[in-house]
DNA sequence: GTCTATAGAAGGATAGAC
DNA sequence: GTCTATCCTTCTATAGAC
């Protein structure tokens, strides 16, 4: 896996992140499991916990974009492409007990009203996100403005039916969120005829 | 406001859970805003932080189903009440500095893969609110089976944005979940007939 | 420069004064 | 039975040994 220490503590913090927020993982938790000292932490990141918390949130952001443009360059169909992105979404819960979701929801939830750096990493991350679909959407034929539009759907209908799943343990939302942005995709592409 | 301690406290965590998330809120934090000796907070909520969050989730989201219905009580057509509905959380989140947003979700992520009384306790409230939307749109002649679905679209969407526009401080994300759930609701209406 | 030990503050929880 | 004072743990952060 990871070869450096700053990787590790990294791989493991984005990890750990997902499964129990900011506030929820500690620093002592994170050197324990990436099986790194305690002051490599600070050592790697003098800004503490916060500078750690934001290159893992802009890290997780990048990482999960490079995975949508993967899934999406599999298939020739922009359609196809959203729904395997959706279904593997829903299988990758399903495998991991339901873990495995979305790599900033919690934390961007959390620092929301707490932390205004970090805050303004969660944002950049879904503006990113956002123009990864926008673009994505826009060469497959969708006008500049819904393109945008439908990237947003995407997003939130998927980070809105993640919150669901886990707490329901059950994929029902993330399929029916899956089959509401291909909808709005279908209309989109309709519309531009 | 309150008139007894107990819902003082009660209040006020659902407050902080809000802005903070649940290891985010601290039990002094909370017997100091809500102006309690801290011995009340173990006297009213034997089972400690774990308890009184229990009762927070179930309560905020019985409050908040409530909110929903009466907005829907207030207009004769179905697709204007949740035009209503969106609007208004658009309209309060720009009120309150992005803060007022769902009541429970940042807990739900927090707790989904730590807490498993927690994680009940969120998704009996999800259940609820699924079962909310369900029967006020199968009232309003959705097919029963297509009604659930529109719920859940409802909730996801409005979940998966609030997310958007609290890290953006943007209402755009709030505005376009509303345009494809009422989207979601007019299809599913058509088709019933 | 890598790592250990500890400081200082805040966390949840409890015992017992009144 | 209401509330205060304190316990023990855990947190982030730092100082300093090696």
């Amino acid at each position: 896996m990871a070869v450096t220490t700053k990787e590790r503590i990294l791989d493991t913090t984005a990890e750990l992140f997902r499964r129990y927020g900011y506030t929820g993982t500690g620093l002592k938790q994170i050197v324990a499991e990436a099986q790194a000292p305690f002051g490599s932490i600070y050592h790697h990141f003098p800004g503490g916990k916060e500078q750690l918390g934001r290159e893992v949130i802009l890290r997780s952001g990048g990482m999960y974009a490079e995975l949508f443009e993967t899934i999406m360059n599999s298939v020739p169909d922009v359609v196809r492409g959203v729904q395997n992105f959706f279904e593997g979404a829903a299988e990758l819960l399903r495998q991991t007990d339901y873990t495995d979701a979305c790599p900033i929801a919690t934390v961007a939830l959390e620092v929301a009203s707490a932390n205004e750096l970090l805050r303004l990493a969660t944002a950049e991350v879904f503006e990113s996100w956002i123009g990864v679909g926008t673009r994505r959407f826009a060469a497959a034929g969708v006008p500049k403005g819904t393109a945008r539009e439908v990237a947003i759907v995407l997003i939130t209908s998927l980070e809105g039916a993640f919150i669901l799943s886990r707490a329901m343990r059950d994929t029902e939302p993330v399929r029916i969120a899956g089959a509401t942005t291909v909808a709005a995709l279908r209309e989109a592409l309709a519309d531009a005829l």
